[in-house]
RNA sequence: AGGCGCGUAGCUCAGUUGGUUAGAGCGCUACCUUGACACGGUAGAGGUCGUUGGUUCGAAUCCAAUCGUGCCUACCA
């Protein structure tokens, strides 16, 4: 039998099997409820969509280990656990992607081939390459719900994104106008806020001379761009600057202005407030189409606009010399004829950070644009209230802080992109009277003045927008008759949690809060009573909690990047390692607040780990086999052994060992729930690892040996050893089994075959989370063993210390004054388990404590290994100076502290006493060193 | 310019509300092919917790300063 499982773990054999087992076997799929019933306790959360282009990253790994395990366990618990799978249109990726891939392809570009073909293309592509990213998340064990897999582009979603923005445009939270805009020039689109990243630059401030048209004078003035210049309509003061008062009113000649547009331009001197005096000259020229401030300057003194650059930001100037240019092409051209001019008075060093486009890099231009907006102000101030309240509780809880800050300085949103892959914007011109009409369906006629010429909106949303609606729309709002009544989000809405990086806060959590809290309040929902109630603000959130995962880098801790070429696939070292261990590995790692660097050394530890687990599997099953040889049949009750009945029953005449392993595994258990809920999967799995490997399999399966002796006949102590042996492993593995899925499922299906029952349940998913209150806890079994522990690590080390050669027996001498002897009533086993685990041939019980160089001395017990040997005087001599050296340090320490009357004044009892107590010992022990070492042979 | 975080063993990290002599994994040293496992076993070595000062009976833990380091936000021409 033991023959049916290879020596060493071999991931690639079964994880695939398992993997497809799940899937088809729908294991964790939950059908839609009746209208208005809702599962009692649930764990409901939706997967941050990957981009449908995309491979998934160590990122996206890390967040559905952790998601996964939060979701194993909370259905292990008995909950109703769905996690809904799907993935992002992801709007300008997508785009991009296929536009490289035409590109590759040599055929028609983006433009030749128009957008109906262009778009029909992204949807071919999206078919052929768009499940690639389920197929990996299969491999990683993502226990989703992939009945419920969405795509933000379909037909259902799509639906629901025109409906919200219809709603918001009726309720006047949508407006379009022509703002100024981050424009990437290589896109040719407008991008949000979010999506500029910024950089430190080394530049130069310009300073240019502009003389005033009266010919009284001139003013200088600093700016970075000089090329924006030719789009200058005034030049502003501080109103307060006493240098500039008299300028105030008069008009200056824009240099260049000749060479640039033909006639001579005229632009008027104001004050205004933004002019900082400190900063260059004091005089700062106004280009309302080109800077953001200079726009707002604009408005407020009713300048005109003047847009200078095209789409791909080249220069557009009729007449000009710099007509066509590239804006940098055009600013050394511009500077050259300033300097010619004499109108360049100074060039400074200037560092300065400027606005990069997250997708192409390029460096974001501000343009002047007719744009869709959400007047975002309404929204964010429900979802201040919401986390205000508490309603939504934040982990690490700082990022609540940077969560209130952006929103509390937040700006108006804008969602539309000059693309063609993606939602485009439900809104019509009218060719007669050039408004606009929104609405669901295309309309006949406009709504303005009834003509019936009109052309749809080309403008598509912002990405963030259809997922920002995610956490409603995937459980079917706005409902069949737009009333929001549908039975999942009845039941199922809010979620309970969302997982999630610290990059997309802004760009994904935000709206969904915003947006949740909109669309969601009022909305009817189940009031438990039978009936229907309308939603509050504290049921109209997305999701209850957000917890926030670090980032994973390199072993380097560097972030992972293409261009760095660290980028580390996480497809690459699951094949090499199984998915277990690396799972295992982020689990591990993943502490709160920190980056993890991930580690292939530590992700070996870990397949090191599933290895052991597997010989533990070989071990049982062997020895069940040995037992069935011999008459000894588990007879088990599979429902119990299972976990599907929480049983806390010790076994009759379980001895010591057993007695401990229950209890450290009900203890264990305990650390584990504890942990989880505070979504500390460290600590989580390292309780897991620590309770398998060093107790269970370093212990425990040791100590059982000496148990399993079936050669006697009607031997309960074997019989029962088996038993709880194979109770508790059933255990263990389910306890793994959120972290581990694939060697868990496996071992424990081949567990039950070799006991030849058959399962509780198709899967280990499926059965109950061990919990503390399951298995019996004996604490006296945990003193002891930890006795027994001591007792055999001190025999061990004083032979190896003798050097005595590891298969010799020796008899050991035992002074128990110390321990209770109530511990160790079967004198017999206690020689057995010294005799198995350190090699001791006999125990006699001594009346005084033994010392010297062949003893060894805890709090606990004293204890001598009887042995002739050859004593290397000078290293038992450096060995006992050592201890005492170390004695004395703790001693000096210890009354240092109690020689202190504040100390003893002020602590706590229980400290005090423990000290002395503990003082008291070390100086015992000390004694007793000075003594060995007085006894030591002069050389 | 504001804000957040980090600095503990050679490496990667834990260290709960301040409490007895600071832990884990990997790596390292020595020994061991013992019928689950060499992806193993056993026993070890290794840290004045970045620095300085303060609060306290008591500080890795709290406070201040300082050095180093990483990140986020922002409309400074």
């Amino acid at each position: 039998m033991s023959s049916e499982l290879p020596k060493a773990y071999e991931p690639s054999l079964i994880e695939e099997k398992w993997a497809k087992f799940w899937v088809e076997q729908r294991l964790f799929e939950v059908p839609t409820p009746p209208l208005g019933e809702a599962p009692r306790k649930h764990f409901i959360h939706i997967l941050p969509p990957p981009n449908v282009t995309g491979r998934l990253h160590m990122g996206h790994m890390l967040n559905q280990t952790e998601m996964d395990i939060l979701t194993r366990w909370h259905r292990m618990r008995g909950e109703t656990a769905i996690w809904v799978p799907g993935t992002d249109h992801a709007g300008i990726a997508t785009q991009m992607m296929v536009e490289r891939q035409l590109a590759a392809e040599g055929g028609p570009g983006r433009t030749e081939l128009g957008r109906e073909a262009f778009t029909e293309r992204v949807w071919q592509w999206k078919q052929k390459y768009g499940g690639a990213i389920g197929e990996q998340m299969q491999r990683l064990g993502a226990s989703v719900d992939w009945s419920r897999e969405y795509f933000t582009m379909d037909e259902r979603l799509s639906r629901a994104v025109k409906e919200a923005f219809v709603r918001l445009w009726e309720q006047g939270l949508i407006y379009r106008g022509a703002y100024i805009v981050n424009w990437d020039p290589v896109l040719a689109t407008a991008v949000s806020d979010l999506e500029v990243v910024h950089e430190e630059r080394a530049g130069k401030l310009y300073h240019i001379r502009y003389p005033l048209a009266d010919g009284t004078g001139s003013i200088v003035i600093a700016t970075t761009r000089p090329e924006t210049m030719l789009g200058d309509v005034a030049v502003a003061v501080n109103p307060a600057d006493e240098r500039y008062k008299q300028f105030v009113g008069k008009t200056v000649v824009l240099p260049l202005s000749a060479v640039a547009g033909g006639q001579a331009r005229e632009i008027p001197m104001i004050a205004d407030e933004w002019a900082n005096p400190e900063f260059g000259t004091g005089a700062v020229k106004v280009t309302p189409a080109h800077d953001p401030n200079d726009f707002a300057i604009g408005q407020r003194h009713k300048l005109p606009q003047l847009s200078i650059m095209d789409e791909h930001a080249h220069i557009r100037l009729e007449g000009s010399a710099y007509d066509g240019q590239d804006r940098f092409v055009a600013r050394e051209h511009i500077v050259e004829d300033l300097r010619a001019s004499g109108a360049l008075v100074d060039i400074q060093d200037h560092v300065h950070s400027i606005g990069l486009s997250q997708r192409t890099g390029e460096v974001i231009e501000p343009r002047l644009s007719m744009q869709w907006f959400i007047k975002i102000q309404p929204l964010a101030d429900k979802a201040i209230e919401a986390v205000d309240k508490g309603y939504i509780r934040f982990t690490p809880e700082n990022y609540r802080k940077t969560y209130d800050e952006w929103m509390r300085n937040i700006h108006d949103w804008c969602i539309s992109r000059q693309l063609w892959w993606g939602h485009r914007i439900p809104a019509w011109h009218c060719a007669g009277c050039g408004e606009v009409t929104v609405a669901r369906e295309a309309p006949n006629a406009c709504s303005h003045c009834g003509a019936g010429e009109l052309m749809q909106e080309t403008d598509v949303l912002d990405t963030w927008f259809s997922s920002g609606l995610l956490p409603f729309t995937v459980f079917g709002w706005p409902g069949e008759g737009g009333d929001a009544l549908t039975a999942d989000l009845a039941a199922f809405y809010p979620t309970d949690l969302l997982v999630t990086g610290f990059d997309i806060l802004f760009f994904w959590v935000a709206r969904m809060i915003m947006l949740g809290c909109h669309f969601m309040l009022d909305v009817p929902m189940p009031d438990g009573k039978g009936g229907l109630r309308a939603r509050t603000l504290k049921d109209a959130v997305p999701f209850r909690e957000v917890y926030i995962h670090a980032l994973v880098r390199d072993a380097e801790r560097q972030k992972m990047s293409k261009t760095k070429g660290n980028v580390i696939d996480p497809i690459d070292v699951i094949t090499k390692y199984g998915t277990d261990a690396v799972r295992f590995t982020l689990a591990s790692q993943a502490s709160p607040g920190t980056d993890i660097a991930f580690s292939e050394a530590r992700t070996e530890g870990n397949r090191a780990f599933a290895n052991k687990i597997w010989n533990a599997a070989r071990f049982l099953q062997m020895q069940i086999e040995r037992g069935r040889e011999a008459g000894y049949k588990v007879t088990l009750d599979a429902q119990a052994v299972g976990g599907n009945v929480a049983a806390a029953v010790l076994p009759e005449g379980a001895p010591l060992e057993t007695r401990w392993i229950f209890a450290r595994l009900s203890a264990v258990c305990g650390e584990v729930a504890r942990s989880l809920n505070g979504y500390r999967f460290d600590e989580a799995a390292n309780a897991v690892y620590q309770f398998f490997w060093g107790e269970f399999c370093d212990w425990y399966v040791e100590l059982v040996k000496l148990r399993l002796d079936f050669a006697v006949a009607k031997n309960d102590t074997a019989a029962v050893t088996l038993e709880s042996l194979v109770k508790v492993f059933d255990a263990a593995l389910r306890l793994l089994s959120p972290f581990m899925p694939f060697l868990t499922e496996e071992s424990w299906q081949a567990l039950y075959a070799s006991i030849g029952v058959s399962v509780p349940a198709k899967s280990i998913a499926l059965t109950r989370y061990p919990q503390a209150e399951d298995f019996p806890f004996d604490e006296d079994s945990i003193w002891a063993m930890e006795i027994l522990k001591e007792l055999i690590v001190s025999i061990r080390s004083l032979r190896k210390e003798m050097s005595i050669p590891e298969k010799e027996t020796v008899p050991v001498q035992i002074f128990f004054e110390r321990v209770a002897r109530s511990y160790f009533p079967d004198e017999a086993l206690l020689l057995d388990f010294l005799g198995r685990s350190a090699r001791v041939a006999e125990v006699r019980y001594v009346e005084t404590p033994p010392m010297g160089a062949n003893a060894r001395s805890t709090g606990a017990f004293d204890v001598a290994v009887v042995y002739e040997r050859q004593i290397d005087v000078a290293a038992e001599r450096e060995r006992l100076l050592k201890e005492l050296a170390k004695f004395d340090k703790g001693l000096q320490a210890a009354e240092r502290q109690l020689g202190n009357d504040g100390f003893v004044a002020k602590a706590p009892a229980h400290i005090v006493e423990g000290l002395k107590k503990q003082a008291a010992e070390t100086r015992a022990l000390k004694e007793k060193a000075e003594a060995a070492l007085a006894a030591l042979p002069v050389e």
